[in-house]
DNA sequence: AGTTAAATTGAAAGCGCTTACATTTTGTAA
DNA sequence: TTACAAAATGTAAGCGCTTTCAATTTAACT
């Protein structure tokens, strides 16, 4: 690989010079500018990064820490944040912190050992003092669905407690008066945040609230099965059920229909999240749309302002609302 | 953030034994050593990979491109190769190429000007003469899902070609013989290759070729509702339809149903590359596997062998075989 | 204690760039 | 032409590490 010093050798100019026209920021004639272009071209040279980084002390780069790499939640995280920080040549880095602490924090060490300019983290498992402390001593950070006291400028949350809401409104409005609700893990803010919604809606429509109606569930498919099961079970005349995401509604679509259920008219079912596959089940997913898009983008935009001087014309947002979105899953309640 | 040399000096030994110590390699003695990383803890000491890299020419980092970064697809390509290399302490920096032959040219620029130590690509765009000079000039490369000449023993590819066979198979072995096909876009040689496999099995069952029960989609799920839609006007005793992806399999599956038919009573949908969601449908979508887990492992493990010298026990294959995943949208013909 | 080889440590030269500062060239006005 | 400011270019000191090679210490024997 070509270095800097063949180029001012073949271009008859010193290093500065040829640093010059990479950069483009101070002035060089055009002669000479165009000497060096074409000694740059002659010899294929590509300037070293990392060379640039350790001189410059800027990557170029934003260290982006989700979850999962997999998954139509991080899927969108991720595009939706390379698309706009590509728009403005600035790479991503992408890491994984699978709900870990230890791998979280290593992979944080990782993004920064990589002098990234910011981070975007998705961070679930770290705790708050952690991600404060790293914002105050190392890097800029924005946070992702997660509000952190003392960061809260940095914070680009989803309202979830009104998108619970918005769910369970949806059902009660449909006229369903006994409502299964299947949780994700409690220890979770968003989880918790969706079945306070919930709650809400109930009380607002003077439905006491009963917990074993809940389920418990883990986000995954098999448990919205084991869901409706265990609800079922205990509440026979269950004629709706509100599931914390995509995938448990769609476990607990197939068990009812195995079950023998017609859907949605003997049960009516609403997800949460908007995943791609709604769309392709049958009946079509009622769902509460999540705004990862829309917290991807602020969140890089708020990058771009703040770390790199480019200024974004949109209003900066901390806290995203979720919509509903209507589909055939839901239906009116049978009359009893 | 403190430097190496702060550590020398509040330990009291020089730069090299610092170095050292940080590398593991070379010997230290312990009461040095446990002095240098007293310093180190005592300072919150973390290396600047930057400059690690800039020094040892080694970045311990593999570059990934993928088309995108979402979609169940990429989604496992990126996890597996991320989980793999993860363990032997390596990093994945991944970058999406959109399908665009300067935007994959680019990608991988920024791979490579971080000096990543090999590259793992997934390229669509891209000319092979491109990939041979990249793999001689630059980098190591490993190819993932396309097959490139001059660098087969750096090609992990799926067989296409069986995977077509296999779903077009099951159908035949169901007894039906007016089978539709939704392609992918024909320019992609995996959807070549699935049709190729098509052609195949309707050739060994001794069923004539009809090029008007081919309908080219893009492998999009709105392709599969038009691809039904028009197979089905020219051939109403169409009893089977094949699809050479799952998102287009959802759609077909999503107009047939509105179109009223039965499923699979009166349609049978196969769909290809056993997406997550195909358990979700309704009914599950019979399918054919897309090794895409273990094209990435096979390619991760290429790189640990080949640039990193770690031995990974399992034998190199560089085809790997689809399989058929029956579930329940593929019933018998009916009877005419 | 005196040798000698082995083990440990240190000194210093880079890695390929950027950038402050110094120097040279150019342009302009007297 | 001379003088001088502005523009263009060059010089060289780092950025924070690794690594070769030399210097020093330690250990093991006589």
């Amino acid at each position: 690989m070509a270095t800097i010093y063949e180029v001012s050798k073949a271009a008859g100019v010193s290093l500065a010079t040829v640093s010059r026209v990479m950069n483009g920021n101070a002035k060089v004639s055009d002669r000479t500018r165009q000497k060096v272009v074409d000694a740059m071209e002659a010899l294929g040279y590509k300037p070293n990064a990392i060379a640039q980084s350790l001189a410059s002390n800027r990557t170029n780069s934003v260290g982006l820490l989700v979850s999962e790499l997999h998954g139509s939640y991080f899927g969108d995280l991720m595009s939706t944040i390379e698309l706009i920080l590509k728009k403005h040549g600035k790479h991503v880095i992408i890491t994984a912190g699978h709900v870990d602490e230890s791998r979280e924090t290593d992979a944080i060490d990782f993004l920064t050992s990589r002098r990234c300019d910011a981070l975007i983290v998705h961070a679930e498992a770290v705790t708050d003092d952690y991600l404060v402390s790293l914002s105050n001593a190392s890097v800029p950070v924005a946070v992702v669905n997660r509000k952190v006291n003392g960061l809260e400028d940095k914070c680009f949350v989803a309202d979830n407690v009104d998108g619970g809401y918005l769910a369970t409104r949806a059902v009660l409005d449909k006229g369903h008066r006994n409502i299964g609700y299947i949780s994700g893990p409690l220890f979770k803010t968003d989880a918790s945040d969706r079945l306070t919604g919930h709650k809400n809606a109930l009380a607002e429509a003077g439905i006491s609230f009963e917990p074993s109606l809940i389920f418990e569930g883990d986000y995954h498919e098999s448990s919205g099965q084991e869901g409706f099961t265990s609800l079922l079970a205990q509440h026979p005349d269950m004629t709706a059920l509100v599931c914390a995401n995509d995938e448990m509604a769609s476990g607990a679509m197939t068990a009812a229909r195995e079950a023998g259920f017609d859907l949605p008219g003997q049960l009516s079912v609403v997800g949460f999240d908007n995943a791609i596959f709604c769309r392709y089940l049958y009946p079509k997913l009622t769902t509460v749309s999540n705004p990862v898009r829309a917290m991807g983008e602020m969140a890089a935009h708020w990058v771009l302002e703040h770390v790199y001087d480019i200024k974004c014309p949109q209003p900066v947002t901390h806290i995203f609302e979720p919509e509903l979105i209507l589909r055939d899953s839901l239906g009116p309640a049978p009359h009893a």
